[in-house]
DNA sequence: CTGTTAGCGCTTTCAA
DNA sequence: TTGAAAGCGCTAACAG
């Protein structure tokens, strides 16, 4: 006979056992999700037990010895944009459809940024999802106990597995439908140079614009904002070309406004506008902007493959890419 | 001498204190955050120890024992609305800054939701931030193991602590602005009926209606929603009034779509409007929304408040009102 | 199939 | 102030 159940607390894999009458390995394997030998009439005894006494495992106890808690990690430089939003209420739909819990890491500039989490539960999760740019994958890894570590920031810097929207596709696309309505000249409306997923994104305008014979006139920087946009395009440096291209839909929408008071049609009159992203709110009848989007969808299901089944992407720092496409609206 | 450090994985405090030649006992003391009976060398020995082998703490080791871990978990129903963006960024990084970690629980519809708490780490949260109204207070209390359970769905159904925007004053505050400017009738679009956060909301509107002499004149239900905004104001049953109200921005976002149409101006011409939630989306120029809106700034400051010092608000379900006012813009 | 025995890594009595 | 030892609750290895 086990020691008897001490009052207080919650019942114990010991108690079930006690009022089972088996052992506590026994309980434990009858209680498992995993097919584990028990004879059937044991494994009921237990479950009823269990029952019972209201059992519930403490996950933390068990996490000690199975080194797997059921926890993903998702790593961001902070969420204020809509876009964001859409894709991460699907993500933590779909991880918790998988049993999985989400644990969000916001790190904004932080420098202390490895200390807080080493310091938290976060640091042991089952797999990162980053978001962030803030660091290169060798150096998220070491940021985790366990180094599954997925590059969602567009970023490919080595041995991590990526998952990247194929951003070509879609600027070409874009490109290609302002050359076709006539577009000669264009101006470029950039966010944070510093970023290496910007510097391509660039790239593949400029590319795109010479392939299409469109001259680009002018290349004003903004941070991705609405306010930048605004900024832009109302400084002294703005100067008119057929079309701009913008590479955020929120700086597209800062552009629009400012234009939109000298010109109250919904859209300007002097130029053809685009933007990037696909944001919902493009969808609203007072931002029609024209822009580059990606099923979200797909880009979530890969996610969740890589969560479920890591081997598949192990080779190698394996990159998945997701098409991108234009979205036509009245803007352009 | 301890048994010598096994080659694979991380050290353990075990390894620690092996190097610094003391027992576990004086390394977990010198090692803790709490001040705990050390000598000044043995101290200095451990941390230099722990520093050479570049010891983490197993924090779900920790966990067994402390009974804490640092986590709360945020529950939602979902976050894809305007007004959840400028909250939730905010809020994790307040979290953060106190040394806590957030887990995101996303509810939904799910029946299971108590099921799948119970295995995932999110059940041993130190406490829980409740933005979901699926459930009340005591039924949220028993899924989580903790029974520190903070209620921010504006309900207030019990034992539960809870902030809660005092909704009236804003309200009162608009409807005032309207009687000011002359407006006698009045059409209210509302939205999910069944939350008793809506049906408060409803009645203030009715009754600082009445008080202000303006007859509603038609009710309408929408869903929150943009597109159930559009599709009300473009339904025959709408009617002409004075001013409408909305009980969210998003809704006044789809009522001025509709109107714009016909009204060339950046607000419609035939009556007033009125939002709610004061989204930071009305700042934007296509969208003046005048609006109802709370400072965020005080009401996380209130969460985080409770988050640090608990106690506070245990006396029976303290109840925390965070005032809300009417901000002013042009499309009233 | 079953039970015993060791841990997982850490903190905390409790004597010394 | 210190260290031995006893857990926290669970799972896994190993004999039977």
């Amino acid at each position: 006979m086990i020691e008897s159940r001490k009052r207080l607390g919650q019942p114990t894999i010991a108690d079930v056992a006690e009022l089972a009458g088996v052992s506590r390995a026994i309980a434990s394997r009858a209680l498992s999700s995993e097919p584990r030998p028990v004879s059937a009439d044991k494994r009921e005894r237990v479950l009823q037990a269990a029952q019972e006494l209201g059992y519930k495992p403490n996950l933390l106890a068990r996490s000690l010895t199975t080194k797997t808690v059921n926890l993903v990690a998702v790593v961001v430089n902070h969420i204020h944009d809509l876009s964001d939003l859409d894709l991460f209420d699907l993500l933590i739909s779909e991880i918790q459809s998988i049993g999985k819990q989400v644990i969000f890491v916001r790190v904004g500039s932080s420098e202390r940024i490895e200390e807080f989490l080493r310091s938290g539960i976060a640091y042991h999760v089952d797999a990162a999802l980053v978001f962030s740019d803030f660091a290169n994958a060798a150096t998220v890894r070491k940021m985790f106990r366990n180094d599954s570590v997925l590059m969602l920031n567009g970023m490919r810097d080595g041995g991590a597995p990526a998952i990247i929207p194929d951003e070509l596709t879609g600027i070409a696309e874009a490109v290609s439908d302002a050359a076709r309505k006539g577009v000669r000249t264009a101006t470029l409306i950039t966010g944070r140079a510093a970023s290496p997923v910007e510097q391509a994104r660039i790239g593949h305008y400029k590319s795109e614009m010479q392939r299409n014979a469109i001259s680009l006139i002018a290349e004003m920087r903004g941070d991705y904002s609405y306010q930048s946009g605004r900024r832009v395009a109302a400084s002294p440096e703005w100067q008119k070309s057929d079309a701009v291209f913008c590479t955020s839909d929120a700086m597209a929408m800062g552009v629009l406004d400012v234009h939109r008071s000298v010109f109250p049609e919904n859209r300007p009159a002097e130029f053809r506008l685009y933007g990037f992203d696909d944001v919902t709110l493009a969808e609203y009848e007072a931002y029609p902007i024209s822009s580059i989007g990606y099923d979200k969808t797909l880009y979530i299901s890969e996610i969740l493959r890589f969560l479920t089944t890591p081997e598949l992407f192990q080779s190698g720092g394996m990159l998945v890419q997701v098409p991108t496409y234009f979205v036509l609206r009245s803007s352009s």
